[in-house]
DNA sequence: AGCTCAACCTGGCTGC
DNA sequence: TGCAGCCAGGTTGAGC
């Protein structure tokens, strides 16, 4: 579920029942996650209010007094503000407790995290798991002419296909496997071509289709902000619907031609043979 | 430095 | 119905 639109409305829709509370225990149901949960992150947390919740890519910021908690959802985490009483479901990993509501991330797969990174370790700008991403896609470094020429820049000498660059995050961060798919059928350009090859005025086309992707999926998805508070159930996907991502054999949506499935990277991509060139 | 690929882990779906 | 095989929204780290 969490590509960086995803990540952005869990943030929207938990940081109201987060700010200015105090952390009051924590409960590591299975701490096997990426890498291990600190063991002593109840001691850690325990009276820290957490004065701000940012986000960095995909990763959330939870600003204490002492240090930063990272968390990553990784493919399947889902962050959701229950009351305490609410049972525990299978999958559920970590509980942070706060004075009147617990935070509590269930992640089937386990490829999320949820790491601490004290203070005197510096400021988490520095952190290594955040120090090679590349800029955020809302920043004035992504803005307008500055996307493209960004992702030109970054592209020049590199063999690797565009699919491939535009996910690895070194450019911009927060594209994932649906969004990468869809924003390059916006922008008109074949997963496959090389990303060094690939024109400025292009770029600038696909750098304005990233924004307008992710714009359109946070907006999509601030409609089921209610369901991160008090829900049992799981905040639905609201990508409202996709154009090419999941859509192999199917018409395009322009020009009715078949999408197709390829593998890049181990990942699967979908594209228009015809519209994208 | 950049590219490719295995690995982390669990569940759900497909097809025999 | 059962079970093997394949697929899944992310990311690191090893080997070349």
């Amino acid at each position: 579920m969490p590509e960086l639109p995803e990540v952005e409305v869990t943030k929207l829709g938990i940081q109201d029942r987060i700010v200015g509370k105090k952390v009051t225990g924590v409960r590591i149901l299975d701490g096997r996650l990426r890498w291990p949960v600190p063991h002593d992150l109840s001691e850690i947390l325990k009276g820290q209010k957490c004065h701000e919740l940012s986000r960095r890519g995909k990763y959330l910021l939870f600003r204490m007094p002492k240090g930063v908690l990272l968390i990553h959802l990784g493919m399947t985490g889902v962050l959701r503000i229950q009351n305490p009483e609410e049972p525990l479901k299978p999958h559920d990993r970590i509980e942070i407790q706060f004075e009147k509501s617990c935070l509590r991330l269930h992640d089937p797969r386990k490829f999320g995290a949820v790491l601490w990174h004290a203070q005197e370790n510096g400021p988490i700008e520095s952190h290594p798991l955040l120090l090679k991403l590349g800029v955020e896609p809302f920043e004035k470094a992504f803005e307008g002419d500055a996307g493209g020429d960004l992702l030109y820049k970054k592209s020049r000498g590199r063999s690797v296909a565009v699919k491939q660059f535009l996910l690895a995050g070194q450019a911009v961060v927060g594209v994932g496997n649906i969004y990468c798919s869809e924003s390059l059928f916006e922008a008109k350009i074949h997963p496959n071509r090389p990303a060094g090859k690939i024109s400025r005025p292009r770029y600038q086309l696909l750098a304005s289709a990233v924004r307008h992707t992710l714009k359109k999926a946070i907006k999509a998805g601030g409609s089921s902000l209610k369901d991160f508070v008090n829900s049992d159930g799981e905040p639905g996907h609201f990508m409202l619907k996709t154009k090419v991502y999941g859509r192999a054999g199917e018409p395009c949506k322009i020009c009715a031609a078949p999408i197709k499935q390829i593998t890049q990277g181990q990942r699967s991509t979908y594209f228009c043979p015809v519209c994208q060139k």
